[in-house]
DNA sequence: GATGGCTTGATATTTTATTTCAATAAGGGC
DNA sequence: GCCCTTATTGAAATAAAATATCAAGCCATC
């Protein structure tokens, strides 16, 4: 469940537009059957597999194979449209994919519903912690499980 | 590539040990088998499979089923002597079991090998931020990808 | 309308993990 | 000791997630 109600059609077309434009500026392919598997991937707030997506993506029409699911989130991916979940196998929409970034999720445990979070403070203090390390720092995935607003009341 | 030469025969033992009496104070049962899993986590100090703690269990003895190392697996890792990587689906001793935590890891892109960090100081920011995010702190995975300092050189 | 690069289709396979039920081993009360 | 209960391991099958490979289609440019 979402944390608010709000018109999630209106949410799906506004991310569908955004990917539609950023793809202009990159000259890269934001092809129809990228933009339907983005839009399937936002169809759920919730993390989607990609096996759901093939699901979806085979009713009606013809049936499409694991390889052109998981190719599509791969570009997806790349462009920074789409986060992918590892403690979950599971595929969300970026809530702001114009900055390139790293997600940062909080993950319910009860609703399934995530948070993605502005990454301002946590990133400086990651990528220290990599240094302080002795890692340079590539990139990072932090998943925290708890229990939402919405779901302890 | 480890950072520094040692004795990891001893590394191994020490891990053993540190583990049985643990499993002796919760009173759990630290099993042949467990033991003998845990022992081949730590064999290699990068992260390994499941399926190559399979193998090197069947080696020699008599060959085992997936179930058998998943369900050892999920023993060490539910008393904390193991921790699994999300990202790279494979499993790595704790260097800390005395101490129930969640894994915040990097991992080197070049040589594999990974660092438990002592969360300390992160666990407080992370755990905050999700409190900031109107979320309760259940738990967290953290996996830094980044270059270690013997790689770089 | 041929060429070359990217994209998708199609088939098969690999890798990772779980379900289910049976057999065995360990611990507790008598 | 023996019976009973529960935890652990064995065994077979299957599910879930991801990739490899090669062929066909599309599209821009020459
Ligand atoms: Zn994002
Ligand atoms: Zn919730
Ligand atoms: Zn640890
Ligand atoms: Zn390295």
């Amino acid at each position: 469940m979402l944390n608010h109600k709000h018109d999630h059609d209106a949410c799906i077309e506004t991310a569908l537009e955004s990917a539609q434009k950023i793809c202009e500026e990159r000259e890269t392919r934001f092809t129809p059957l990228r933009q339907r598997v983005l839009e399937l991937v936002w169809s759920k707030h919730e993390p989607i597999t990609a096996y759901e997506v093939l699901e979806l993506l085979s009713k009606g029409q013809k049936k499409v194979a694991p390889p052109t699911v998981y190719r599509a989130l791969d570009f997806l991916i790349a462009e920074g449209f789409v986060h992918r979940i590892e403690s979950l196998n599971s595929f969300v929409g970026c809530s702001d994919p114009a900055h390139k970034h790293q997600g940062h999720f909080m993950i319910c445990t009860k609703c399934r519903n995530v948070t993605e979070m502005n990454e301002s403070s946590l990133h400086n203090v990651i990528e220290n912690a990599a240094k302080e390390n002795g890692y340079s720092y590539e990139n990072s995935i932090l998943e925290i499980a708890g229990v939402c607003e919405n779901c302890r009341n």
